[in-house]
DNA sequence: GTCTATAGGAAGATAGAC
DNA sequence: GTCTATCTTCCTATAGAC
């Protein structure tokens, strides 16, 4: 198994079971290394195997999601593309979000506050100047692009709250023309 | 002290930490009382303890939200006291929700999951007949009080995630007229 | 790299004195 | 009701053989 798949299960178990859920015999069972294993791989220990997964995450918003909104095409396709991408990371609205559980689980002070604190500025900058582009007056398009998120965040702890996804699928759909809105 | 007020700080400790977060030592600090008292007031331990503050959290649900929206109050007045509300109970988006706390830190077959989707399901409801009763059409009033729920929880998620409460207090502020719009 | 074994401590929970 | 003391189980982490 490649290391890429190894952070991959490791992102999944701390999005399902938060960080203190995820204990290093679930995080063994998981990954189907023993616990041993896990430390050969990531000296630093859980706080590691966290900032590890943390990483991927932020280097999946890089690529799928950063790097798409910054490119040259037309506003309503860039925001139509990322939810597309959003859709597909969290399957549907199945997954959690990884900032998300860290964010609500842990106390103010800890390790990955300043990583996710990252991850969601540089998203909602991203919007923000996608929706200038599209002709939104700078504090508007920066009020949408908090909403955009925001949306998406609420709209994953509703499908986790109700078992029920449609609000997720149904947000994604609608996300793009509502950000583009004029009024 | 009253037994009100230990459930309160109950709930404080279970949405600043999280359920696994939340130890007997860390609770029984906060609380002020021994670990050994709190099993004297809550003999099924810390599943109990985290059962009767979600019980007290749908309590308020029920008192300071759902009541006042099945009342013969306006449309736009019932919706503006629910945003003062929560914004009240949230402590102007400091607090966390114990809900999205709860859901998205547990795996899907825990004990508190019927609870949770319980209260979400019963606030969407009263919040779309709310919405139908200012004359909007029955699934546009469902799919605008799912979003209604759905950013109030983003913009906590975003107030913890950000550090920055500004997001949930705009949503607050903007949230009436924003269901309430036609187009 | 992958195991067994185990240290050292904190977790949840209980007994029983006062 | 509130304490001290204690139990068992599980946790993170390490040592060391293969």
């Amino acid at each position: 198994m490649s290391r890429e798949q190894l952070i991959s299960q490791l992102v999944d178990a701390f999005r399902l079971y938060g960080y203190e859920g995820a204990s290093l015999s679930c995080l063994a069972k998981v990954t189907g290394l023993g616990k041993t294993n896990l430390y050969h791989y990531f000296p630093g220990g859980k706080a590691e195997m966290a900032e590890v997964a943390l990483a991927h995450v932020n280097a999946w918003l890089e690529d799928s999601i950063l790097k798409p909104l910054r490119s040259r095409a037309k506003p309503a396709d860039k925001l139509q593309k990322m939810c597309e991408q959003v859709n597909a990371f969290f399957k549907q609205g199945q997954n959690s979000c990884l900032w998300a559980v860290l964010a609500l689980g842990q106390s103010s002070d800890d390790l990955f506050h300043q990583q996710i604190k990252w991850a969601l500025s540089q998203w909602i900058e991203a919007i923000a100047v996608v929706l200038e582009q599209s002709g939104l007056e700078t504090q508007l398009a920066r009020y949408r692009a908090e909403d955009a998120v925001l949306r998406i965040q609420g709209a994953l702890v509703l499908a986790r709250g109700l078992d029920d996804t449609m609000p997720f699928q149904r947000t994604m759909q609608t996300l793009p023309t509502e950000l583009l809105r004029r009024e």
